[in-house]
DNA sequence: AGCCGGCCTGAATAGTTGTTCAGTTTTTCA
DNA sequence: TGAAAAACTGAACAACTATTCAGGCCGGCT
């Protein structure tokens, strides 16, 4: 035998991977998930097309972890702003300001990895991704629930439609498209989309504005991190 | 000349072109926007895949005029229930509780008009899909703020997270997929989510679950029609 | 009937990209 | 240094469907 995996190869094999999966995230958040093609995110990651195939399959299982990591991340963004909070129903509200930051300050990517039309199936990988957030969110509705300050209800329904309002509000077809200029509207919508959101669980209205303005704060702070 | 469009010929055309439209429809809701291609179609239709493009330029404008005309559909069935309700809050439940039973009971087509990635580019109908739709419940919103029923509020922002949250929650990835065969459970989680829906605008608890049951019966009995 | 013009057919075409693979380069170790 | 093994390259390939168009067909007119 005389060629064995290096530490310094395996390293480099490792960073490759790397380096082709965040040259797909850089295309996808510049333009979309259409511009993650295999030649042109090859090129942006100093390789050739057929080397892709060396560490992916297939474009599908390219794809497929690019919304997982994405995933992963928003998901401990989540998870850290909510348990900063002081108690269930400002975690929910941090948790939801969370994620509608996020998508909002990456809307390429987050309507990519949600809904973009893509020409190979990842609906498995997408699927994946929604229940894992989907499920944060209803444990933390359900938390609030646990601890009087919700009505009783279908906790998982609850959390899928509450998601489905941010995409949908904020980075789907209708959504406003000239935020990214005026941080105050930015702060705004946020604060809109949070309030609804905290409404259609069961919070009372002059509640549920108390703990919007102390979740938006803090949330958009984390975002620069 | 020894030939013009006699009233039979234009009538003929008229059918056929009904034909395709309805042959692309029937496959959207049995297997989704995939289904629809021209070969298989124009087989539906009774036509040869050539004569397809005799009525529309290309698929983009064939899947573009059936997603207007599901729209079309969809809008006045909005309207009807809306417009048979006694106020604008009932009106608004109403508007919601129909679209909630329609995509429902026609999941398939749904996703396929609303999200379903398609190879060509429908993305401005869809855009003009969701706006009428969108819309038309801004506006009901807007009647219940103005009757003093809800807070003030940015409406348009509101009807798109609404429809959002009722997408998502029953015809995206996580919906339930086994109500069809418990019309109890199908009328649950109608409910639940009108609740939701009315809730995040602004109506109170109480109140809404009133509104909730007014609505749901109703909004049932038409779906036949 | 017979001619004319648009309508219809469906096999061939075309364009787009993901995927492959034979040949080349790089890396390891005796 | 040289041989072996793995990695890399990039042009060729493959598959899938929308789209075209030359030729046949049919309805309308005199």
């Amino acid at each position: 035998m005389v060629y064995r995996r290096t530490h310094q190869v395996v390293k480099r094999l490792a960073a490759r991977r790397s380096a082709i999966l965040a040259a797909a995230r850089e295309a996808a958040a510049e333009s979309g998930m259409s511009a993650v093609q295999i030649a042109p995110v090859a090129v942006r990651a100093n390789v050739a097309a057929g080397t892709v195939y060396r560490y992916f399959p297939s474009k599908a299982d390219l794809i497929s972890e690019l919304i997982a990591e994405v995933s992963r991340d928003e998901l401990a963004a989540i998870r850290r702003a909510a348990d900063a909070a002081p108690g269930p129903s400002s975690a929910l509200a941090a948790a939801v300001s969370t994620v509608a930051l996020h998508v909002l300050s990456q809307r390429k990517l987050a309507w990519g990895i949600l809904a973009e039309p893509v020409d190979v199936d990842v609906t498995a990988s997408r699927l994946a991704s929604r229940r894992e957030i989907t499920n944060e969110i209803a444990s933390r509705i359900d938390a609030a629930v646990r601890a009087g300050h919700l009505p009783a209800q279908d906790t998982q329904l609850a959390a899928t439609a509450l998601l489905g309002a941010l995409n949908e509000a904020l980075v789907g077809p209708l959504a406003p498209d000239d935020l990214d200029d005026d941080p105050a509207r930015l702060r705004d919508t946020v604060q809109s989309i949070t309030l609804l959101a905290l409404r259609a669980v069961g919070v009372m209205d002059a509640r549920a504005r108390g703990l919007v303005v102390q979740a938006v704060l803090p949330a958009k702070a984390l975002v620069g991190a």
